[in-house]
DNA sequence: GACCTCTGGGTAATCCATTACCCGACCAGT
DNA sequence: ACTGGTCGGGTAATGGATTACCCAGAGGTC
C-alpha cells in the first residue's frame, strides 16, 4: 500500500508538499500539483484515514445511530442526514441500536473512539450514556426524543398535537370506544402519544380508561398480542390509535386473524406513512412525520454544532401531517 | 481527553504495560490488571481509535455496503451481518450507496482509507470499483449479486430458479399472458429473474414477448410507470413477476389506480416477502429471499478470509421459497 | 557461588499524514 | 547594493497506541 512518502519520491517534492498540493492548499505551486496528482494516481494513492484523523484529532464522519434499521421512519432520516453531509464533505456511517441501551451505548463508545466529528442518535431510552458525548465534547443532536436532563440540539415532531388530531379525528367520525397501543413507558414519543390520545379524549368528555391503553415495545410481534388482547375484552374498543409503522403491522395481522375489517368494524389510525399503508385494504389512515426533514435539519444543527460548539442548543420541532384514509371511515 | 500515557501515570506503570493490560495480553500482573483498569475507568478513558488503527494497520470494523437502505430485504441481510460480526467484536457500518456507482465507490474509498478489516457488498452494476479493494488486499465479500469477472467470495440466491417457479406457478394457476418488470439491464439478480421468467414461459411452450417485458430501477416509482404502461397495451397482460418489493408497492399503485384487483384480474407475484404483503388485499404471493441468513453467511466468509486471504473463494448459493397467497388465485 | 533460564515489565521505535517553523530565492524600493 | 517582504517548499515535530527488543531480578542447577 503506498504511503505519502512514496508519492512525494515519484513526484520529486517533499511529503508536505504532496499532502499541500492533495488537500488543495492554495501554496503550492500549479504544475507541483499536476505531478503530485499525476504520481499519486499513477500509485493509486490513498490517504491513511487513521493517520490522517490521529493528526487532525477528527474524523469526517458523522455516526447515525438509530434504534432500528427495518423502521423506514428512521431510514427516511437517514437519508436525509446522508444528504446534508455528503453535500460538506461528511460521510456517515449507520449504527443500528435495536432499540437496546446496550447496544446504543456501544455504539457511543465506538464513536468517541474512533473520534467521529458528531453523532445523531435516536435515544433509546434514558439509561442512555449520551453523557460521555457531552464531557468529551464530541458534537452530537438527539433526533424523533429528546434527551431526558440534558440541554442539547434536538429535533423533533410535535407528535403529542400530531396523536391529540388523530384522536379526535376518530372521535369526529363517531368511533366511541377508542383504545391506544403505545411503545414502553419512559420512550417519550410513546409518552406523548398516550397523553395526546388521553387529552383529545378528556377535550371531547370521553371517558379514558386504562383497559383500552397497552404499551409494548415498538415492535409488530407485541403489537399484534396486544391488539389480540385489547379485542378479546368484553368491552372491545371500536377504534385504535397505533403509535408506530411496524405497529400497525402487527395489528393488521391481529385483525386479520380474528377477521375484522378495518375502518367500518374498527377505525384504525398508525403513526408513520409507510410506502405500503394506501395499499392495505382499506387504505390506512396515519399520521405523516416528516422523517427526511428531521435528517436534514439534525444534520446541519450538527454541522453547525461542529463548526461552534458554543451555540446555544436549539430544539426544533416539526409538525406531522394526517393522512385521513379509508381505515377511519365507519 | 485523556491518553494511555495519563492511565499509566495513574496506575504508576508504563505505556506498555497499561496497554498490555487492557488488551488482555497474558503477561500482566494479575495485581497489575487491576490497578490499569481502575486507573483507566476513573479517568474515563477510551482509546484513541486512529492512533490504535495506525498503529494495528487494521480497524475491527466491517463495511457494509448495501444498494438501498430502504429495502427491507437489505436491512434484513444487514441484521444478519450485525449479530455474527459482533460475537468476535468487530463493528459493522452501513453505508447507503443508493443503486449508484458513483457512492458505491465514494463508500469504497473511504473504507479503503480507513483501513477497515473488510467490506460486504451488494455491487450496483459492472462499473464497481471493487478491484480496488483487492488490488490492496483488503478482504472482501459479495452479496446478492455477483462481481462481474472477479473470482470472489460471493453469497447468491437461485433467483433465476426462484423465477423459474415464480412463473411456473402463474402458469399452473391458468394466467396466459404473463407479463414481468424486474431491474436494469445489467445488474445481475434483474437478468436472471428475467431468464428464469422466460425459461419458465419456454417449457410451458408460452410464448415469449418483449411486449410483456419492462425493466426499470429497482424503485416504486419506475415500476409505477412501467406496470400503468403494460397493462394499457391493446393485449394487457393478465399475470405480472415483479422483481423486488419496492417495485412491488409501484405495481401495486398502478392497479390501484387502474381498478384492477391482483388475484382474479391479475395475478401477481412479488420478490421479497416483505412485512406488508399478507396485508394487502389480496395477500400478495411472494418469492421470500432468505436475507437473514445471506448476512450471516456473508459475515462468515468474510472472517474467515480476514484471518486467512489465501483460502480459495467460495460462492455460496442459497434458496428462495415461494409463498402462495391470494394474489396468484383467479 | 557461578551460571543459566524465565518472566514481567520498561524503553523506544513504529505506523503515516499534517503542519509549525524555518530557509532560500526572488522582487521592489531606495 | 542592501534591506525587507513575499512566496514556495523543505525539515522535523506531532498525534497516541502497539510492540520489538532489552534488561533486571527471581528461581533453579551443579
Amino acid at each position: 500500500m503506498p504511503t505519502i512518502s512514496d508519492v512525494a519520491a515519484r513526484a520529486g517534492v517533499s511529503t508536505a508538499t504532496v499532502s499541500r498540493a492533495l488537500n488543495g492548499k492554495p501554496t503550492v505551486d500549479p504544475d507541483l500539483v499536476v505531478r503530485v496528482r499525476a504520481a499519486a494516481s499513477e500509485l493509486g494513492y490513498q490517504p491513511n484515514g487513521p493517520a490522517r484523523n490521529l493528526r487532525r484529532q477528527e474524523a469526517a464522519v458523522v455516526a447515525l445511530i438509530i434504534s432500528d434499521v427495518e423502521n423506514p421512519f428512521f431510514t427516511a432520516i437517514a437519508r436525509g442526514v446522508e444528504d446534508v453531509a455528503h453535500e460538506v464533505g461528511y460521510s456517515v456511517v449507520l449504527c443500528n441500536s435495536d432499540e437496546s441501551a446496550e447496544k446504543e451505548n456501544r455504539y457511543i463508545d465506538i464513536a468517541i473512539q474512533e473520534r467521529v466529528a458528531g453523532v445523531i442518535l435516536s435515544p433509546s431510552g434514558p439509561a442512555t450514556s449520551v453523557a460521555k458525548l457531552a464531557s468529551r465534547g464530541t458534537a452530537y443532536v438527539a433526533v424523533d426524543r429528546p434527551l431526558p436532563g440534558q440541554d442539547s440540539d434536538v429535533v423533533l415532531v410535535d407528535t403529542r398535537l400530531a396523536a391529540r388530531e388523530a384522536t379526535t379525528h376518530l372521535i369526529a367520525q363517531g368511533y366511541e370506544r377508542i383504545g391506544c397501543i403505545t411503545g414502553p413507558s419512559g420512550v417519550r414519543t410513546a409518552d406523548d402519544r398516550l397523553a395526546g390520545y388521553r387529552s383529545a379524549l378528556k377535550s371531547a368528555h370521553h371517558r379514558s380508561t386504562p383497559k383500552l391503553v397497552r404499551r409494548t415495545e415498538y415492535k409488530a410481534a407485541g403489537a399484534r398480542r396486544a391488539a389480540l388482547d385489547l379485542i378479546s375484552q368484553p368491552e372491545p374498543p371500536d377504534a385504535l390509535l397505533v403509535a408506530n409503522s411496524a405497529m400497525a403491522v402487527g395489528v393488521l395481522q391481529a385483525l386479520q386473524e380474528r377477521g375484522i375489517r378495518p375502518g367500518s368494524q374498527l377505525g384504525l389510525v398508525a403513526f408513520d406513512d409507510a410506502p405500503w399503508a394506501e395499499l392495505v385494504d382499506p387504505p390506512l389512515t396515519v399520521v405523516a412525520q416528516p422523517a427526511y426533514e428531521i435528517g436534514t435539519v439534525a444534520a446541519r444543527l450538527l454541522l453547525a454544532r461542529i463548526a461552534d460548539s458554543n451555540r446555544p442548543p436549539t430544539a426544533t420541532t416539526l409538525g406531522a401531517r394526517l393522512i385521513k384514509r379509508a381505515s377511519t371511515h365507519r
